[in-house]
DNA sequence: AAGAAGTGCAACCGCCGACGG
DNA sequence: GCCGTCGGCGGTTGCACTTCT
């Protein structure tokens, strides 16, 4: 395999970090901080790539991680943010504390994907395919719905999986999305009142 | 018991946007 | 405006582990 960008120049560990790897890492980091990643493993005294480093921290040794099985609301938030954010998965992550989007992203694929075909919804637009035939792309396209759910898009930013991009209305659609799952078949979720509003920056 | 097939998840890859020179 | 660097993200891979035959 061709090693990335950032580890060109020196021979650096790869593959599973050892116990004494993260105990470093995570001694640096709790002395100094984040922060410069790829000055970090130099200092930390470390044989990995910065983003080497920053991938363990985030997904594996920072302190706040919750770990273990999701949680059936922790599931349930997931479907819906990805109803409404596509695969977005940092974002997504960022509204399950101490969940990374790592976790979300492998849960989905392993877990829920699974899960919604077996109950007959469309993974790409979150409708029920039993009795609702897959919409087309050209068809599904300016909204998105999950069940009774229908995401509404006038800037035409949701097609298929994409994600809404545009903060104006996030929280309308959230809303809707919390009051129109419960209905139909046995796919119940609970009235979760998700504030999305998400800064600027990231939406830009 | 053993090999095959399936599953879950940590880690890597490649791309992109932000930023500074 | 261009270029290089960096951090961050989503997609993908590799492999250990589990389940099936």
């Amino acid at each position: 395999m061709r090693r990335p960008a950032c580890c060109d120049k020196v021979v650096l560990n790869r593959g599973a970090w050892s116990k004494e790897e993260d105990q470093k890492l995570i001694h640096y980091i709790n002395k100094h901080g984040e922060g410069c990643w790829r000055t970090l493993p130099r200092a930390a005294g470390l044989l990995r790539c910065g983003k080497s480093c920053r991938l363990r921290w985030i997904n594996y040794l920072r302190p706040d991680l919750k770990r273990g099985n999701f949680a059936e609301d922790e599931e349930d938030l997931i479907i819906k943010l990805h109803a409404l954010l596509g695969n977005r998965w940092s974002l997504i992550a960022g509204r399950l504390p101490g969940r990374t989007d790592n976790e979300v992203k492998n849960y989905w694929n392993s877990h829920l994907r699974k899960k919604l075909m077996n109950k007959g919804i469309d993974l790409n637009n979150h409708r029920l395919t039993r009795n609702n035939p897959p919409l087309t792309s050209s068809g599904s396209s300016g909204s998105s719905s999950y069940n009774g759910l229908k995401v509404t898009n006038n800037d035409n930013s949701v097609r298929n999986n994409e994600p809404i991009t545009n903060k104006s209305n996030s929280d309308d659609r959230v809303s809707e999305a919390a009051s129109g799952l419960d209905e139909e078949d046995s796919f119940c979720l609970p009235d979760l009142n998700i504030d999305l509003t998400v800064s600027s920056e990231i939406i830009a």
